[in-house]
DNA sequence: CATCCAAAGTGCGATAAACGCACAAGTTTG
DNA sequence: CAAACTTGTGCGTTTATCGCACTTTGGATG
């Protein structure tokens, strides 16, 4: 539906491909590249990767000092023009602030591309912390496109947890589960046996799977057709985090912002 | 020194800047489009815009229903680097955060794109205002990646404002200052005079110019060297807004926040 | 229900653009 | 001071992209 169906091969242009690839290469991890990096990341030859560089800073969607290349505020216009367009992330903002203000817990929506999800939507970072906490939080990396592993968040899980069991099974096969710390569920068996359990609370708790120090609980967003278009989580640091009143007090406050929530997806 | 230096022809890729500009044919006001519309506005043929559509949309930055594309939240994927690699950003946000939950204002941090500022850092939607005015405010469209034209913000006139003469004549050649309310200042001359005004006091207030019932104050942000990367401002809807109040609370405010940012710039 | 019109998909040859090689020039390292 | 490496560039070859012209689809209209 929302996936290209039928791609000829005539119909694809190489040349944006490999550009996007350049523009990928500047990933989360990696933020100054020259050209020889650039060429090694993006799959081109050096003379190739060097020409799409000087294109793109000439475009102004990278800068540069003559031998490194790094990402322009420019790119921001692309996620601008989606926040600005996409009708999910509006419609979830003001609710999101609302939970920061009464709860003072700190919210994301994200949805799933991939092996990742993609937070589309972050509460003001309200916070049970002193601001010097609330760096730290940030220092996680949960700001706005940030993406996560699927199989170690909370949220990626309540998003796998509503696919049928075909479409599970295709997303599982031949993908791997890293061990991001010493809790993380690799297992494709747990990790099955984890949705299950999602599927009947209509919720999900993980804790320290994708950060030691970093419990999350997560709900499913749904629409009135009852289909899960995205995930609502709230991020607990470690000395918050016990998992009774995780049950008790944050599970029923995200299925409460998500029934209200359905009317608008 | 950050733009790219020299261009030899012979070394940019036309099909990425054709790829490129028909992802930014996606802008804020035209959400979807079909092929022919995007051809129109990308400029390109359209058989050649089809292509190039289907391209992105198979490398998952477009989702279509066959006939409409719209961006994909892959496109965050690209804001979500630069969040994470840029210094500006992560410098800035533990300030924003602080000040919005010690004033109750709507912070946020600028840099200038050719004609129009980008917001590069925004504070977690505080305020003065209670959530339903929150929504309002969001409805504003002050998301992180927004971009609002230079001449008629406040934060756009304090960037100008740091430009050498040469610089700001430079940037004001050819260049046309709409009016977008009855308040705007269009007239070259004026913004000059205007300009002169924020040397003065360092700080730049812009009420009602870019929208009704908006005010906003503004300063630059500037590193050890002096150097002005950035601008600051909080946003005021337009009851709390009394010129004389502005100058002895806002002002400052932002203006302590200035000093203690410079050290991290 | 038939007709018509506009917008969308497609095959193909011509053309222009990108590729990568190979060499020159510059830079760091031992 | 030389070796190893990285970077910039010109050019012939290759091949990917363009846009035309045609077909097809889908939806409105009378």
């Amino acid at each position: 539906m929302t996936l290209a169906p039928t791609i000829n091969k005539t119909d694809l242009i190489e040349g944006m491909a490999k550009g996007m690839a350049v523009l990928e290469s500047f990933g989360t991890e990696r933020q100054r590249l020259n050209t020889t990096l650039a060429a090694q990341r993006s799959g081109l030859s050096r003379a190739a990767a060097r020409r799409h560089l000087l294109t793109l800073s000439h475009l102004g969607y990278l800068e540069t000092d003559g031998s490194y290349f790094w990402l322009s505020p420019k790119v921001l216009r692309f996620s601008g023009s989606y926040l600005a367009s996409a009708r999910l992330p509006r419609a979830l903002q003001p609710t999101l602030n609302r939970l920061a203000q009464q709860t003072r817990g700190a919210f994301s929506a994200v949805v799933l591309d991939g092996d990742e999800v993609v937070i589309v939507a972050n509460s003001g970072q309200g916070f049970e912390l002193a601001p010097a906490s609330a760096t730290r939080f940030l220092a996680y990396g949960l700001h706005l496109g940030a993406r996560l592993p699927a199989h170690s968040t909370s949220t990626g899980r309540v998003l796998l947890a509503a696919k049928s069991k075909a479409e599970l099974n295709l997303w599982l096969k031949g993908r791997l589960l890293p061990r991001l710390t010493a809790h993380t569920v690799t297992g494709v068996k747990q990790l099955r046996a984890l949705l299950d359990q999602v599927r009947v609370g209509d919720f999900c708790l993980a804790s320290e799977e994708h950060e030691l120090g970093v419990h999350a609980v997560a709900v499913a967003l749904r629409n009135m057709q009852g289909h899960t278009v995205a995930a609502l989580n709230v991020v607990l640091p470690g000395a918050c985090a016990d998992p009774l009143r995780t049950r008790t007090q944050w599970a029923p406050v995200l299925q409460q912002a998500a029934r209200e929530l359905r009317a608008v997806l």
